[in-house]
DNA sequence: AGGATTTTGTTCTCACGTTCACAAGCTCTT
DNA sequence: AAGAGCTTGTGAACGTGAGAACAAAATCCT
C-alpha cells in the first residue's frame, strides 16, 4: 500500500525519539491515520504485534523497510535537469530512504557537463548505457511536457521499468511499467477550487454537488 | 473533484489544436481516464454537452475554469525559499492556471532581501501583513519538516485557509482550514516498493498480498 | 418528414476501502 | 496462579467510487 512509507516515517521518528514499543492507537496519531486501518494494513506484512503489548518500534520498522524493498539502495536517474531536476537532485532526505540520485541527463548542449550536487550531467545519448552500468530501474522526468512522451520512450527502451513523472503530460508506457505523476500545478488548483467553494457557499446558499477529495482540516 | 484540473488541462490542448467539439470519448482519451467517469464528473457541473453531437470545448472549458475558480487569479505565498521554493517560484505554469507567486517567506537572514524570481524573499515577520496586503488564501509549505508545524501555525494564524505542505511532516490545523500535503520521497518509494515486488516475484511464487494503488502501466 | 446514428445523462450493479466492534492473546498485579 | 487490563488481529457492516448498460435527445441522411 501506498501508506506504507508513511508509516516507516513515523517509526523512524519514534526510533529517534528513542521509543522502543509502541502501540497502533500511538503509531496511528504520529501516521494521521485511522488506528484500525493501520493494523489492517501492518496484519498483511504479517503478524509482527503483540497481543497487549504492541509494536516492537525496531522490529516493525526493519519488516515495512524490506517490505518496501529499503534493505538495498535504489539507483535512480534524473532526465531534465531544469529547476526542479536541480531541486531534486540537490535533495539529501532521499539517501535516508533508500533512493540515490546516480545519474543525471539533459539534452541542452549548454547544461550537459556542468555539475549538479556532485553529478556530472550526461546527454541522452548516454542514457541507454548509464541505466545498463548502474542497473537503473526508475527514473524521473522533470523535462518540459512536450519532450515527456519521448523521454519515456527513451528510457522505457532503455529498460527503466518505473517512472515518475512531473511533466504535465499524461505519457502511455507499454504494459509492466509502472509510472505514477506528480502534478503540482493540479494540487494548487485543488486548492483554489477549494477556495472558490469556500467564498462561494459563504453568501447565498449555493449548494454545490461534490466535496474536492484530499484532507481537509484535521 | 480532483479530476477537473486534468480535463482542464486536456480541454486546453483541444483549443491549441483548434478542435472547437469533442466527444466524451475524444476528452476521456486525452485525460487518460474512462468516458463513464468523465461524463459522470461533467454531468455534476450541469449539462453542459449536446446529444449526439459531444462538448463545445471551449464552452466547457470556461465552465470547468469558472467551477476551478480559475476566472480570477489567486495569489500565493510560498514559505521556504530552499532549492524546491526556488524551483516553484521560477515556475511559469502556475500563471496560465491561475495561480500568482506573489510573496516569497523565509527565516534565513541570508536569503531575506534576495530576489528570487523577480520577487523579493521577505522576512517571517511579515507574514501576516503580507496575507492581509494580498487577500493571500494559499500557501505553501517549502521548509524542512521540523519547521512545518510551526510554520503551518503562523499561516492560519495569519489568515491563510489552504496549505499545500511538502515538508515531510504531518502538519494539523484548525478545523476549516485545507492541507494537502506532496511527498515526493513517498513517490519514490512506491515506485521502489514496485520494483522490490516485481524481483521477489520474478523468481520464486512468492505471492505477496496486496498490490501498490496508482497506474501500472496503461 | 422520418428513421438511423451518434452521443450525452443517468441508473444500476459491483467491488473496494474504511471503520466499527469484538474475540483472542499477552502481561502485570494480587 | 488467576483475574484484570490492554492491545492486536480480524470479521462484518457501511459508505463511496468505478464501470457497464441503457434511455433520452439531437443531428444527419434519405
Ligand atoms: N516548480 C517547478 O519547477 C514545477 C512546478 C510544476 C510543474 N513542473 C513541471 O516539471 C517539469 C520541469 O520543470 P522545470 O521548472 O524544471 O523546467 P525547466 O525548463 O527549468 O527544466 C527543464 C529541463 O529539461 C530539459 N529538457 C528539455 N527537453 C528535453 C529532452 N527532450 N530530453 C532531456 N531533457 C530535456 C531542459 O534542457 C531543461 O534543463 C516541467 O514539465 C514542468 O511543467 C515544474
Ligand atoms: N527536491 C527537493 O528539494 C525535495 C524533495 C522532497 C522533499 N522535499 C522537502 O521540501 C522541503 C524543502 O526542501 P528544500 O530542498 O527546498 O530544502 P532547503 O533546505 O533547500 O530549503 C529550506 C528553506 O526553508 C527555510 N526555513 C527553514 N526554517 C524555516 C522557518 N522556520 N520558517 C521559514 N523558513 C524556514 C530555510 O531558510 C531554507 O531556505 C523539505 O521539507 C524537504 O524535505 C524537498
Amino acid at each position: 500500500m501506498a501508506r506504507l512509507p508513511v508509516y516507516l516515517r513515523a517509526l523512524t521518528a519514534l526510533v529517534d525519539q528513542g521509543i522502543s514499543t509502541c502501540s497502533s492507537n500511538d503509531l496511528a496519531a504520529a501516521a494521521g491515520v485511522n488506528p484500525a486501518k493501520l493494523r489492517k494494513d501492518l496484519s498483511y506484512l504479517g503478524s509482527y504485534g503483540t497481543r497487549g503489548v504492541g509494536y516492537d518500534v525496531e522490529y516493525l520498522r526493519y519488516q515495512i523497510a524490506r517490505e518496501l524493498g529499503q534493505t538495498q539502495d535504489w539507483d535512480v536517474v534524473i532526465v531534465g535537469v531544469g529547476h526542479l531536476g536541480s531541486a531534486l537532485s540537490a535533495y539529501r532526505g532521499f539517501s535516508t530512504r533508500g533512493i540515490r540520485i546516480a545519474a543525471l541527463v539533459d539534452s541542452d548542449p549548454e547544461r550537459i557537463g556542468t555539475e549538479v550536487a556532485g553529478v556530472t550531467v550526461a546527454p541522452m545519448a548516454d542514457l541507454e548505457s548509464i541505466v545498463r552500468e548502474h542497473g537503473i530501474a526508475i527514473a524521473v522526468i522533470a523535462t518540459p511536457g512536450e519532450a515527456a512522451q519521448g523521454v519515456a520512450d527513451a528510457l522505457v527502451s532503455a529498460g527503466v521499468t518505473s517512472i515518475l513523472n512531473f511533466a504535465p503530460a499524461i505519457v502511455t508506457v507499454p504494459e509492466g511499467v509502472a509510472v505514477r505523476k506528480v502534478d503540482l500545478s493540479i494540487e494548487l488548483q485543488i486548492l483554489a477550487y477549494h477556495e472558490q467553494r469556500r467564498s462561494a457557499e459563504a453568501p447565498g446558499g449555493g449548494a454545490g454537488p461534490w466535496a474536492a477529495d484530499g484532507e481537509v482540516s484535521l
